[in-house]
DNA sequence: GTCTATAAGCCGATAGAC
DNA sequence: GTCTATCGGCTTATAGAC
């Protein structure tokens, strides 16, 4: 597309912000107007976590608002609707996950590109997690409750990122491995956290999987990845495309 | 419940059975036993479909019986509730993934073994995408609608194929890559398909994944995974565990 | 066994007092 | 802006005729 090659790390803004809402960013406000935001925060987490625990239609709107510790009325006269609480929540993921697709263009270098782009997938998934488990569920049924541009714009993007590694593939840069199931591996893979969270709680961490684990994550992901995409450098096990299948 | 055992179709069979319900087998039957068998699968069917799409709490059983072609009345006559109608829609894929959790066993050659295993996950997801579909979301979602044998059985298994990958890494036979990494990681890649299936209606096949397209996964996936988890054979890349990480 | 008609109660949303 | 009390519709499940 038009980028100025993917340096070191991708995705800029999104750090912390796992749990709690931001602090009042703006000080002259009056004590009203500071009060609406932290409303509005204070159901916004609780949506998130119950969204992300049981589904958009798993969930009601009583347990948002027993969780936020505010009535639920006042739920819908700040959100006026479920859905429009639901892609309130889902908001902050958008432009993430713009940010890395436009990390996968013809003109990059394939290895750090990848490379980026799966860190840039990861951070995503560190920084965001509920919201990646509830975008993971919802592309899961179709995106039925997503907003029909965002839906569009998601599909864009994916299009977009197939192409770019086709293209590669056609100029020998890659491994001619299919473009889809490449893309669709990394996405199921960097999403395999919130996405298979459940099992995870099984695990040797009981609260949650630490920084520790998204480095683990991604220094796993990009080396197979790197492993069985880039051409064979050398003399590798070599396995023929076909032999395993079925 | 109460119910004199569904004496053909049970769990044993199940090779194919992508979509439409197996034809009825036993001839001697009378009429009424063999319809009685029919509407079953049909219901069984629709629901297949139903919560594939829309998740557990996202259909409704009126939508189920509509699409089998039933009264509702007939489905709560047949399974009584919506979560059995689930819990036998969803049967079937149990000793599947049982068998091939047991793949994974300390004694095994870890490559072929990993082989066995990914094709054997992605001959699960083939043979039963729907089913895999609802698991994944169901998963997603903490388990919360199966029934808890079936929930600790399959927290069992993982726990199973984590302690020997973990063997096998101790003992320097595959490289140390955290294992719930890797299982975690197979996991979402082979349930890539049923996952992303969204997605995948964007791209060149609009009629569902192939054979070739399974085939693909499982080339795909196997050589990832062996070529980033069995420990090096001679000079490759060689990345740094750590150095790519956040 | 099959199906219509309806019960029971849950849940998103709102009216309207404060 | 906040909240209680409640509406109205939807959805699971059943009663009871056939």
């Amino acid at each position: 597309m038009h980028r100025p090659s993917p340096t070191t790390a991708a995705v800029p803004p999104p750090a912390i912000e796992a749990h709690s809402g931001q602090l009042q960013v703006d000080a002259p406000a009056s004590r009203e107007r500071r009060s609406r935001l932290r409303h509005r925060q204070l159901i916004l987490d609780a949506a998130r976590n119950e969204f992300a625990a049981k589904g958009f239609s798993g969930c009601q709107t009583l347990d948002i608002a027993l969780r936020a510790g505010v009535p639920k009325a006042n739920l819908y006269y700040y959100f006026h609707t479920k859905e429009n609480l639901y892609a309130e929540v889902l908001q902050p993921l958008l432009e993430p996950l713009r940010l890395a697709s436009l990390l996968l263009h013809e003109d990059a270098d394939p290895g750090p590109a990848l490379k980026a782009y799966i860190e840039a997938r990861v951070q995503i998934v560190q920084g965001f997690p509920l919201r990646s488990k509830i975008l993971c569920s919802e592309l899961l049924h179709g995106a039925q409750q997503l907003p029909r541009t965002w839906r569009e714009s998601l599909e864009a993007q994916n299009r977009s990122e197939i192409d770019c590694l086709r293209r590669w593939a056609e100029r020998g840069l890659i491994a001619a491995i299919d473009p889809e199931h490449l893309l669709l591996f990394i996405g199921a893979a960097t999403q395999t956290y919130p996405t298979l969270g459940w099992q995870i709680a099984l695990m040797n961490h009981n609260n949650g999987p630490s920084a520790e684990d998204f480095q683990g994550v991604a220094a796993t992901l990009t080396r197979m990845v790197l492993g069985g995409a880039l051409p064979a450098s050398d003399s590798r096990p070599e396995l023929p495309a076909r032999a395993l299948a079925i």
